[in-house]
DNA sequence: CAATGGTACATCGCATACTATTTTCGAGCA
DNA sequence: TGCTCGAAAATAGTATGCGATGTACCATTG
C-alpha cells in the first residue's frame, strides 16, 4: 500500500490497511468504478494494493455487513445487485428512519443542529450547478447523515450510517435523470425550512416524496390539512 | 473446534470457523456469560476453541459492526457498554423500526403472516410459566424478528436482524423484573390481536408502551381515540 | 447434439510466524 | 508517598503457505 515517507516518519496514526483498503474498494463501489455483479477476488486486489490477503479478507467482510459486497463461501465475492423489489424496499426504509430523524429534528428545533444540513444543502446546490453528479451525490448523502446525526439519536445516526452506502449504491444505479436531482436540491432546503417552521406534518408529506418519488409508493403518509404544498410559506 | 466425526463423514456443509466462533461468542455475550466491559483477546478464545487466531477476529468483526464489541485497534477488544442514554436510544430506535413492520402487517392483514408471532408468543409465555427467563427473551426476540420478517421488507428484515442483537445485549443489561416479563408477554397476544382487528392506530400505541415502557418515553405516540386501553375488546 | 463426468485450475479458509504497537509494572527518583 | 521512565510482556496487524473446496471447460457417451 506503499506508505508515503512523511506517513511513516510523523508516526501519525495511519489506519491499517484494512482500513485503507476498505475505504478504498468502498469508494470504487459508489463511483460506479465497480459495478453491480462485479467479481472481486482477493488475491488480485491483494496484489493490486501491494498487501496480503490477510487485510483484504478483512475489508470484505465489513463491506459485506455493510450490505455492498456478497461474500460467497469458498466462491468469490462479488458486488451486490440490487433488484427493483429491493430498491423499493430500501427506499421504503430509508423513509422511515429519516422520518424518525427529521421528527426529533423538529422536536429540538435548534438552528445550530439544523446548521450543517444547510451547509449540505448549499453544497450540494453548487455541484449541480457546477455540473458535477458525483459531487451531488457525496453532498446529498451529507445532508440526510446529518439529518440523523443532528436527531441526537446516537444509534440511529450509527444505523443510518451503515444503511446509507447501500442507499448510494441504488442511488448511483437508477441513474436518475438530472431534473430530478434539482428537484431533490430544492426539497433540501424545503425540509429544512420546514423543519424551522415547525410543521412536522409536511416534514413528512415531503420526505416522503422526497424519498419514494417514483419508485411506486408503498408507505404513503396521509396528506395532512396544512401539509406539504408550496414552498417557503410557514 | 473439533468437528464430530460424522459431521465430517457426511461431509455436510459445515459452518466455517468463523461462524461457529461468532455463534459462540454472541450466545456467551446475549446469554450474560459475558458481561458489559469484559475483556476479549483474540489469543485466549483461540486458544479456548482450538483454532486459529484468523478465524477469530473474522467473528469479531463481525461482532463489532452487529454492535456487541467494541475493537480498539492494536489493544483489545471489550464487550460493548451501554449506558442510560443509548438506552433509550435503541429503545427509541426500536420503536420506530417496530411500528414500521408492524404497520406493513396491519396493511397485508393476512393470517398465514402472523403465524409465527402466535407460535413464538406462545413459545415464551410457555418458558416463562416454567421459570425459564433466558428461553423466554429468546422467544420474545423471535416474536419480533418475525414481525419485522413477516412485514415482506427484506431489508427492514435484514437491518431488524443486525439491530436486534443490542436488544437482547440490552435486555439482559437492565434485569427487567418477572413481573414486567409477564405483561411483555401478555402484550405479545394483544398485539397479534389488534394487528389481525387492523386497529393500526392501538398498535402503534401498544408498541410505545410495549418497547418504550420505562425508560422514560421520548417518542410518545398521541393517544388516538380507539387506541390501546383494554385487550381483546374489538 | 445434449447431457454427463472428470480433470485442471481458480479461489478461499485456516494455520503459522513475524512485526509493530500498546499496556503493564516495577525501579529509580523527587 | 507519589511520580516518571523504561523495559518486558501482552496483544493486535500483516505476510506467507498449504490444504480444501468450488468453478470452468473439455472430452466422452447416449
Amino acid at each position: 500500500m506503499a506508505l508515503s515517507p512523511t506517513e511513516q516518519e510523523i508516526g501519525l496514526m495511519r489506519q491499517s490497511y484494512a482500513d485503507q483498503v476498505y475505504n478504498h474498494i468502498k469508494a470504487m463501489i459508489l463511483s460506479g468504478n465497480l459495478r453491480q455483479g462485479d467479481k472481486i477476488v482477493e488475491d488480485k486486489i491483494a496484489k493490486r494494493f501491494g498487501v496480503s490477503r490477510t487485510p483484504i479478507r478483512e475489508a470484505l467482510t465489513r463491506l459485506q455487513l455493510y450490505g455492498l459486497v456478497h461474500l460467497q463461501p469458498r466462491s468469490y465475492a462479488e458486488v451486490v445487485t440490487i433488484d427493483g423489489s429491493q430498491a423499493r424496499d430500501i427506499a421504503d426504509l430509508r423513509f422511515h428512519l429519516e422520518r424518525m430523524a427529521f421528527g426529533l429534528l423538529v422536536e429540538r428545533n435548534d438552528a445550530a443542529t439544523i446548521e450543517p444540513l444547510q451547509r449540505a444543502a448549499a453544497d450540494a446546490r453548487r455541484a449541480l450547478d457546477g455540473g458535477d453528479r458525483a459531487g451531488y451525490f457525496e453532498h446529498d448523502s451529507t445532508f440526510h447523515i446529518a439529518a440523523a446525526e443532528g436527531s441526537g439519536n446516537g444509534e440511529l445516526a450509527l444505523l443510518y450510517r451503515r444503511f446509507e452506502s447501500k442507499v448510494q449504491l441504488l442511488r448511483i444505479a437508477q441513474e436518475v435523470p438530472i431534473e430530478r436531482l434539482e428537484i431533490y436540491a430544492q426539497q433540501h432546503f424545503d425540509l429544512i425550512d420546514l423543519v424551522a417552521a415547525g410543521r412536522r406534518a409536511a416534514v413528512d408529506e415531503l420526505l416522503n416524496v422526497h424519498i419514494i418519488h417514483d419508485l411506486g409508493p408503498r408507505s404513503a403518509v396521509a396528506s395532512a390539512p396544512g401539509g406539504y404544498r408550496t414552498v417557503r410559506d410557514p
